[in-house]
Formats: structure tokens, sequence, C-alpha cells
DNA sequence: GTCTATAAAAGGATAGAC
DNA sequence: GTCTATCCTTTTATAGAC
């Protein structure tokens, strides 16, 4: 509709701003999917998100599946680099979970829409092995890291009760129940939900407070 | 395709089968809904899954979005209706929430469908103030029925501490955990998974064990 | 690399017979 | 109440100009 457009001279914006043509298409569809789901989102509306046409969607991805499936690795990249973060910043069992649960605090909203993406991709006939095996990835590398914190809690003393893999799990599980509340409930307090999850967990894991 | 159909004589069949033809194409929606989302299922879709055809579902329903809040309104019916009952068996504070848990293991296909259908619906363009105060009242019943139940555990001294409105929104957060889990994961053990957040919410609340 | 225009397919909805 | 046949709209996907 006669936009005027600047064209590209020298380096690509920097930052988080998407940085090339394809990867503007996955945000945009990543944005559009955990909204509304596969089959409610058309190619139309993903191209009009990033102020393209239909046609450049098929100029970079097979089809609409490639897309989605490319979307799919896009946001697990992402959400792996977070976790990554999140184990390097402290030493102490207790402020490492404290983190782990505050980093889905303050990355609600990416976090949830990956879930939401999961959710529809499982139930979708477009399955590939590649994909289900990076989505595997992704809940071992959670499970994981979790667990191995506990077992380290509990070798310090730390923590006195509960297998660490179940609790691990209980974790998880609560966090994704909170996920996805906060796409259910208008007003859902994820950050007061989650604090007072971590008191209960504390409770529960013999913990005293003692952060030293 | 040339089926033989029997001509229906006598009463419609009893028990929890569909009694007509409506109820069953809302049974048959609310399957395929769960499963692959409102945009994803097809009329044509449905009316096979009932063994009818397409033209039988505008002959019950005005267009698509009326069958899809017809289905909900009818999930959320059956879900309030085992709500009420676990209410009546029981009259310890424990037994209670124990019970509720366990409603959830057991009824864990139901459940987990509304979910699917109540998050699918809060996404679309399809959305009517009644079907919203119907989820509403939903929630509401769900929440008031455990943290009533919680405030005269804790007049009776079987629970010690925390305020009954967060616990009960904890336990609402991490069944919907465990719902969507059972989703997402393949061998997920929701009995295992509900058990141990029971055991946590015992010590949590200083619940000594006590059932009598 | 990006657009316009259009072909091809799928899905929602209706008319009319039985 | 139920089916067959069909219309109309939306959506996916491609061809070809710039």
């Amino acid at each position: 509709m006669g936009q005027v457009k600047m064209p590209k001279v020298g380096r690509p914006p920097q930052g988080t701003a998407p940085r090339d043509t394809a990867e503007q298409l996955k945000q945009s569809a990543l944005t559009l999917l955990a909204r509304k789901g596969y089959s409610a989102v058309t190619i139309k509306d993903i191209a009009h998100e990033a102020n393209l046409t239909t046609a450049m969607i098929y100029y970079h991805f097979k089809d609409k599946t490639d897309l989605v499936r490319a979307t799919i690795e896009y946001a697990i990249e992402n959400a792996l680099q977070h976790f990554s973060k999140v184990s390097k910043n402290t030493d102490h069992p207790a402020a490492l979970i404290h983190d782990w649960l505050q980093m889905h605090v303050s990355l609600q909203s990416d976090i949830s829409k990956l879930l939401k993406l999961i959710v529809d991709y499982r139930h979708s006939d477009m399955r590939t092995p590649y994909i289900d095996a990076a989505i595997r990835h992704f809940y071992d590398t959670e499970r994981e890291l979790v667990a191995a914190c506990i077992r380290r809690g509990q070798r310090v003393q730390v923590f006195k009760t509960g297998d660490p893999d179940t609790v691990s799990d209980l974790i998880s599980t609560f966090l994704d129940g909170a996920m996805l509340r906060s796409f259910l409930v208008d007003d859902f307090d994820i950050k007061a939900s989650i604090e007072m999850f971590e008191a209960t967990l504390w409770t529960s894991l013999g913990f005293d407070g003692r952060w030293d």
C-alpha cells in the first residue's frame, strides 16, 4: 500500500531487533502462533505482522509447516540460552533454584509462548523426529539442571529430604501450571504465585532459609 | 458410502452413551477440539466422528461457533457435576482435599480436555459474555470449594498455616500444570505427581497426617 | 529479495430430495 | 431428521514482473 521502504545499507540493526528477514518472519510467527495456534494463523497474518507479503514466506521457507518447525527450533534455542545463564550466576543450591523460579517470572512471556507452541505441535500432524528430539532435549535440560542442583544441595546438607528427580518434576509441573494460568486468567499474579510455591518448596526440602 | 442404517426403534440407549444426536455431536466435538483446537477441526471431522454428515450440524446448531459454544457449556456442566460429588462424600478437611486431588487423577481425561477447550476459546474471536461467565463460574467454584475446606481445617486445628485463598490457588495452579503435562509428556505419571504434591502440601499446611 | 496477480485446494454453509 | 450435491469464501501456494 505504497509504504516507503528504506534501502538496507551497512550492517543490520543490532540487539534484540530481528537481524534478517527470515528471523523477522520467525519472530512474527512465534507471536501469532502462541496467540492463536497453527491452524488459526494464516500465512497472510504472519506476512502482515512482519510487514511483508505471503510470497516472501515461500522465498525463505518451503511451506507453512516448514516455517512453523523453524519457529519452534528458534524458540527452543532462545529458551536454552536463558537456561544456561541461570546456572552461571550463583553457587548456593537454594539461590540457584530461586534464580530458576525468578527466571520464569521475568521470562514468563517467552516461556509461555514456547509452551503453547509445543502443545500445539504435539497434537498436529506435522511432527518430525528432529523437532521431537529438540523438544525432548529441552525438557531433559530443564529436568537435569534442577535435579543436579538438588542433589548437590543434599550433599552439602542444605536440603534434607526429597528424591531429586521427583522434586525436579514437581517444580517443572508447577511452573507449567503457572505459565498456563498466565495465559488463562486475566489478572493472574505469577510473581506472587511462584513466591508462594517457593516457600512451600523450602519447607518440603527442609531448607532453613540460611543463604550462606 | 452405502452404509446400512438401522432404523431407530424404541427408547434411545441409556447410561453414559450419548442420548440424542445433538449430544452425540457435542461429545464428538469435545474429543476433537481438545485434541486439535478450534481451527484445526473441520465440521466434516466432527460430523464424521459422530457418524453423520455436515448438514446435521447445521440442523442442530446455527454454525460452527454455535456448536463449539454449546460444547464448552456441556463440558463445564459435566465437570461441575463431578465437583459437587466430592464435597458430599467426606467430612474431614484433609480427606476432602485428598478426594479433590484424586478426582483430578481419575477424571484427568475429561478435565484436561476442558482445560484445552478453555485455552483455545480464550484466544479466539468468538467470545460471548455468557460463555465467559460460565468459565468464571467454573473457576470460582473450584477456588471456593478448596478455600472453604482449608478455612474449616484451620478452625478445627487440623491445618496450622497458610492463607486459604493463596493455598487454594497454589493447588489449582499445580493441578493445571499436571493436566497440561498429561497432554504434553507421553509417559507422565499423573498419579505419582499429584501424590508427591499432596505430601508437600501437608507439610506446608502443618498437617500431621492424623485422619481422625 | 520483494511484490502483484492468480491458480488450486480446502473448508464453511445451504438447497432440496427423501 | 438425515443425506447428497453444490456454492461461496478463505487459504495455501506458485508464476512472473521488477
